[in-house]
DNA sequence: TATCGTTATATGATATAACACAAATTCACT
DNA sequence: AGTGAATTTGTGTTATATCATATAACGATA
């Protein structure tokens, strides 16, 4: 056999069009580069990105199915409004969503990922130490994840990133204000040691504190920003 | 002002093409018309409706990404096989989410919707007594429905329905088999007095209890079934 | 016969053009 | 200047053509 073409890495599957629109406009939604209530129009979206407007259609309307966009019935999609009303909906879902993997993950969950989830966490400790907020956000997300992938369902697990995706959209609100990652901190490790105890009902409880806490610092950032807005 | 003309009702728009696709396709998904990991091709939907591959692509992203389809890596979508563990796993999630859904309910439905949601159970158990399985159908979404809208949830309304759309493609397995219409009438009439007595855990749990009738019928309708195969 | 290059076909991805409808704008006429 | 009709523009929708790639069928050579 030769030999030297097992050697190769297999070339990786560039992503579609689509796949690269969804996730620039995925970003900078979630960023809040748009306005709330802005209109995304296919044509704006396709030339802004020099594309064509069938991916552009797609990854809109993609988005839209994910309800990381609003659509409208006449067919136009839009930046959703940030509206307390929504908040508090997604944080109860949230907590029902992420206690029930959570619960899932504490029987199934292998020593040696708590150890990576506990290790996770450190970083993050020393992320915001530093002020690095855009790495706080993408550890923060790997270790919640981590904990909901060793639940094993694949489903809920997408429909939490949803909700993420969703709320994502004003994370960014919240950072580094209103005091939120210091407590979120001491939340994590309540996190890992009930991870490490496996007790399922402490950790949910845990991340019930933890996503309750994030929706409180937005809710005070949201009424912050709408007195700033009647002036 | 001009008064007769508030009392028309606006001209139904007319649906898209992809709208009518993507209706055409979630019915024969849910009423089991597909074999279970039968591949839908773009061309192959496109010209079996007779529209462009426009709308039919839109229309097969669209229900991959509610999950009433799935959709590989390299683009290719699926009717989704039947498995245990997808049941076993959306049914924890539709105790999670529905469960939430009725205990917001139980404090903002109005006694009106109550009396109405009781007589959709009468009509459930004349439609099951005479045997006509659709109309059971769609009372028992109605029944459900109008207990999660009175939460006033949106958001979480509609993960429910995805639930619901994922589950329905083999739904119809179980009808009238089993015994789960039976047991799940006696089910409804708990779920009735619950409202009533505005009682939250006992709506959930009656709620609860529906909800794992139906899947233990479900699993033994797919047990069935792979032996059946296995000849 | 087995392997491998070639060709044909199927399919997804993308761009473009055309269509339909609605809103905005322009323009003519009073 | 005001009014109403005509036109333009913007936008979503759909069809079609083209491209790239994967798979299958074919065939030739060793």
């Amino acid at each position: 056999m030769a030999t030297a073409l097992e050697g190769l890495t297999p070339i990786g599957r560039s992503e579609t069009l689509a796949q690269m629109v969804r996730s620039q406009l995925k970003e900078a939604v979630m960023a809040g580069r748009f306005s709330p209530g802005e209109k995304l129009t296919i044509r704006g979206v396709a030339s802004a990105l020099n594309v064509s407007l069938t991916p552009t259609r797609e990854a809109l309307y993609n988005l839209a199915s994910e309800r990381v966009l609003e659509l409208r019935p006449d067919g136009s999609v839009y930046v959703p409004e940030v509206t307390e009303e929504r908040v508090i909906e997604l944080t109860k879902i949230r907590v029902a969503l992420e206690g029930l993997a959570s619960r899932e993950a504490v029987d199934k969950i292998s020593d040696a990922e708590i150890t990576r989830i506990a290790a996770l966490n450190n970083e993050i400790v020393k992320a915001d130490a530093k002020g690095e907020y855009s790495k706080l956000f993408s550890l923060n997300w790997q270790f919640h994840f981590g904990i909901y992938q060793a639940s094993g369902m694949q489903q809920l697990v997408r429909m939490i990133e949803g909700c993420w995706m969703m709320s994502g959209s004003y994370l960014n609100v919240i950072y580094p204000k209103y005091g939120e990652v210091s407590d979120g901190i001491s939340n994590h490790l309540q996190i890992v040691r009930a991870l490490q105890k496996r007790d399922g009902e402490r950790l949910a409880s845990a991340l019930n504190m933890d996503i309750n806490l994030a929706a409180d610092a937005l809710l005070s950032a949201i009424q912050h920003e709408d007195l700033y807005k009647r002036h």
